[in-house]
DNA sequence: CCAACAATCCGATCCCATTGAACAGTTGTT
DNA sequence: AACAACTGTTCAATGGGATCGGATTGTTGG
């Protein structure tokens, strides 16, 4: 630790707590003042005025013995993903996809090197899902992660490791560096990634990037499905097809607005 | 005034402050520190430290110059849209309403007595909308919001437009107690809310509202379009009927979930 | 090369976030 | 009924840190 690098000082150290809280809470799904507090090993007491303030704006609900994060954070959550130009370009592309195959479709950013779901539509046999908009997760295990790593600068994939490792999830996961810049070569010729039960047992995801003008990638568009569902060729070749042509749809329309 | 009530005393200073500053982020569209400043009357050294809090929790993005808000927030808001009963169970039927209609289709919850789109679709020839996911609308000029307010009771609603009041938006928009009265009770009749040109000009909506087993409503799905569209029959009953057996089959699905 | 404008840093001041302990409701157990 | 074991909420003291003006640095463009 030595002098601690230059600390945040300039860090508002209400504005970090007060994240903890929320995050806390969103960890929880709701909580009361109690449990939330020994969940983050803080005093009743701070934790309760900083709920209190939040609800006082209208951010939290307070059922009586319960807080629990409001809509209301919809106001910037949302704004910014209905800007996003993926978003924008995508939706109707993605509903029809969803329509079609009847499984999960979801369109994906990157954020601080990690993935960010920015939307996502279901047809009548999707699987349930961990996920949803605004969920988080590492890049390397999901097809959509690995499209978009795939057209990243080199240097920017690096770091991205550097930062958030290559945590094992499943026994298909890729946890080799070396292994993870092959398949990342594999996906540039192919131009659409698979993900083979590397994140979850079970389920398997094509996706595809969708680049701007530049060739950097803004998401990607990924599609998801039980093995059982999806496996030979409709794992190899129809759904790639499907996803391929979706995106490139979605890039012509982006770049072209 | 005389004593300022009992003033917010158990509000934390910095937390309203910090939402103030991230209202007025939101509100430009992301934004410097000085014109921050300036918007909000504070000192630009205030603004600043919140402004780095926030982005070193990554929860703005600081291009240089400017800081957004960025898709972090969505951990918050979007956790708790697709936590909403409604939305899940209302996604698939949706998107087959706007698919089939070609036309947007969005899913309203009622939150302080205004609505906010928790979710929404568009078929290809969808008019270009002002609203997205989060955006607040009075409820007194949209379709949805009166199909929620025809289902509140009676006290509540009276509440609502003491607090928010029936503001003028065009030509049709109602502005009088009594006759947003009798159309609330049409709507119980008809189990159906039209929005003729209410809110924006050239722009009509059909919506139901989607109740709990209490018969307590937990938000509405409308359908919008352009009057050119949208007019006789099938403004009057086509569309009625089309949202209001989706609606059925939502709360259908709700409630056996 | 120099104003004019940004963002960022810095240091003194005093406000207020923090805190543990006391208070007040609610639940269910004896 | 009375009680214990939980909650959420209030309160007053206190010392840390949010605040704010001004200094600094960096960038633009005339």
């Amino acid at each position: 630790m030595a002098q601690t690098s230059n600390r945040n000082q300039s860090g508002i150290k209400t504005i970090s707590r007060t994240i903890r809280i929320l995050q806390g809470l969103r960890e929880l799904g709701g909580a009361g003042v109690t449990e939330l507090a020994e969940q983050l090993d803080l005093p009743k007491s701070t934790v309760h005025s900083h709920l209190q303030s939040w609800a006082e704006e209208g951010y939290l609900t307070s059922n009586g013995d319960t807080y629990d994060i409001s809509l209301s954070f919809l106001e910037f959550g949302g704004y910014k993903a209905s800007n996003h130009p993926i978003v924008s370009a995508a939706q109707i592309a993605v509903d029809e996809l969803a329509m079609e195959t009847d499984d999960r479709v979801q369109v994906i950013a990157e954020r601080r090197g990690k993935g960010v779901y920015v939307y996502q539509t279901q047809g009548g046999r999707a699987l349930p899902t961990d996920t949803h908009v605004g969920s988080r997760v590492h890049m390397h295990c999901t097809a959509s992660g690995k499209a978009i790593l795939a057209y990243l600068p080199e240097k920017r994939v690096e770091r991205i490791i550097d930062e958030h490792g290559l945590p094992r999830r499943t026994q298909n996961t890729i946890t080799d560096r070396e292994k993870l810049y092959d398949e990342l070569a594999e996906i540039r010729k192919e131009e659409v990634a698979l993900d083979d039960e590397e994140r979850v047992e079970g389920v398997r995801c094509v996706a595809a990037p969708v680049l701007d003008s530049d060739g950097y990638p803004f998401g990607a568009l990924t599609i998801s499905s039980s093995t059982r569902r999806l496996w030979g060729d409709t794992f190899r070749s129809e759904y790639p097809d499907l996803v391929l042509t979706t995106a490139k749809s979605i890039q012509l329309q982006a770049t072209y607005s």
